[in-house]
DNA sequence: CTTTGGATCGTCT
DNA sequence: GACGATCCAAAGG
């Protein structure tokens, strides 16, 4: 498990950053939602929106340790994915294995509209975990807002 | 193991 | 018209 937090309009790195556009309205919008984009001319990357309604803070998810679907997986991401630790460990690489792209923006990740949710197996949060700064950005690179599980399977390469 | 460069296009200036 | 919240193959140690 890897993710980043961006801080809505306070955080220059954040998309919201400039204000709501076409692309990122659904950080706007109430939490619990999928926000999807495009970029890099091929990948897509999903966050989940944690912020009240109007407040555009969202979760990135970057890393993933996967439990179930490994098949569906594999085949989704093709032979690129030599092991399976590759499978989910990149926002890129994650959003391919489990099938997301923008059509999946603004999917409910409670009520699971649209087949994707997030929800609870009964593992405990990490006693300790792993904090960096966030990865692939040219503004506020030092800010330690990266947390992870640190050893486990499907972290992406940090700088 | 690390470093390097190419692919590729929607979005905002 | 420039630039990414990236990935991967290839090449060098």
């Amino acid at each position: 498990m890897e993710v980043e937090a961006y801080a809505g309009a306070a955080d220059p790195a954040s998309h919201a950053f400039r204000g709501r556009t076409a692309r990122n309205a659904t950080m706007f919008g109430p939490p619990g939602h999928l926000y999807v984009y495009f970029s890099y001319g091929m990948h897509f990357c999903a966050n989940v929106v944690c912020g009240p309604d109007g407040e555009a803070s969202a979760v990135l998810l970057r890393g993933l340790t996967p439990v179930a679907g490994l098949e569906e997986m594999r085949a989704a991401r093709g032979p690129a994915a030599r092991r399976d630790r590759d499978l989910c460990s990149g926002p890129g690489k994650l959003c391919q294995a489990l099938g997301l792209d923008r059509s999946f923006d603004g999917a409910d990740l409670v009520a699971g509209d649209r087949g994707v949710a997030v929800v609870d197996d009964g593992t405990p949060p990490p006693p300790a975990p792993a904090v960096s700064g966030r990865v692939g950005l040219s503004v506020a690179t030092e800010v330690p807002w990266r947390f992870y599980v640190a050893g486990a399977v499907g972290i992406s390469r940090s700088r």
